[in-house]
DNA sequence: CGCCGAACAGGACACTTGTCCTGTTTCTGA
DNA sequence: TCAGAAACAGGACAAGTGTCCTGTTCGGCG
């Protein structure tokens, strides 16, 4: 008599797992279509993921886009970016290489997407200002990643007419707007001229130091 | 007997005018809150406009959209960017201007809404082919507006070491990821110091044309 | 073993979304 | 003057939206 919902036989409690699905189901869904755009109930089907399920973990959908950026956007930011300049030579070549190593990334697949952080930044940074201060950290420790290894680069006697914060600030700005540019136009041509740009702009800052 | 619902007597008609407060409206809205963010009904309400008279003249969302970036986005860049660009003594003088106009006016009315087209191109280039074809050719036409600013300055023995594209797709590229940290910190210093390392770059490249 | 909280199932819920539809009013042209 | 089209009113509509709620099951601990 008493109702028997097909017994969920194979059900087996994996907190960790299931939440790590949420958010990289969350954090491909917000990084290519947009937060807004996205609907919890897709979540849920790309995830696996019950109501019940994904409301215990992440009770409303802003707690799960405020994971999405502490979890994976500033680990993106951290792989593409900070860990090629610790590696490189120079901080010219860091640079260089990040630009290139996601140029060929984005004309491998034959899409953009832009870059994770801006399109969060931009769709969500006035609209709550929890969102906004998660996306100003990981902004502010890219930037000063790049102003750090240049700083090393002139410490070394490299690069001595930069300004390091505020020549970080201009690759970060660079990187971001040609991102844009190459979303808009689904080409990376944009990165790689910035790229290109930007090396010729350290090359004659090795000079005497700025005023 | 029969219903007479408000007879409406002060209606008259204004297509145009009607028009243009809803592209207006959205306009703003889009801007500020992003596409996806904001609802018919706010629109309506705002406009001062039934569903009626917004089905009549746009009859879907999309067509809205579309109207916003070709009646509006486009309409800004031209004064904030191509205006200023004619109108100055060379192409670096110009570029300072629109940068330093457009950080004023952020500091002045104390928040940061970000750039209209960059809002609207990471939100919807990939939503929709008609989208990024819109929001494409409103950036190849700034870009290539300072571009050719630039060429008259090569022509006049001004800035020989740039190469004109180039530095055009970076200036556009570092304004919009300018303005996209600029959001995210709600301080318009990114705007300036960018300004200040693009006026450098273009200094030192008055020297000898490039490779 | 018994127990209790965490983990999860599955659907109800109220509300909003964008679009469309039927009328009514205004304006233009013949 | 008088159709007839354009402009607009006002609400209906289905299809979603995010959130919450009541159960059921798992897993560790005494």
């Amino acid at each position: 008599m008493a109702k028997q919902p097909a017994p969920a036989r194979g059900r087996t409690n994996d907190p960790e797992g299931l939440r790590r699905r949420l958010v990289d189901a969350a954090y491909a869904a917000f990084t290519t279509q947009g937060y807004h755009a996205t609907s919890m109930h897709d979540l849920k089907r790309e995830a696996g993921a019950t109501g019940g399920a994904l409301s215990h973990h992440f009770p409303t959908k802003k707690d799960l886009g405020l994971a999405v950026i502490r979890d994976r956007v500033a680990d993106a930011v951290e792989e593409t970016w900070i860990e090629p300049l610790r590696s490189a030579a120079s901080a010219s070549e860091g640079i260089q290489a990040a630009f290139s190593a996601i140029a060929s990334e984005l004309e491998r697949r034959g899409a953009v997407s832009g870059c994770p952080l801006n399109n969060l930044a931009l769709e969500l940074s006035r609209h709550d200002p929890d969102f906004r201060a998660q996306i100003e950290a990981v902004f502010e420790r890219w930037r000063e990643a790049i102003a750090e290894r240049i700083r090393a680069d002139r410490a070394a006697g490299l690069a001595a007419g930069l300004d390091p914060d505020a020549f970080a600030t201009l690759v970060v700005a660079a990187y971001s707007g040609a991102m844009a540019m190459a979303k808009a136009s689904q080409d990376a041509a944009p990165l790689r001229i910035c790229a290109e740009q930007l090396a010729r702009a350290m090359q004659e800052g090795r000079g005497s130091p700025a005023a």
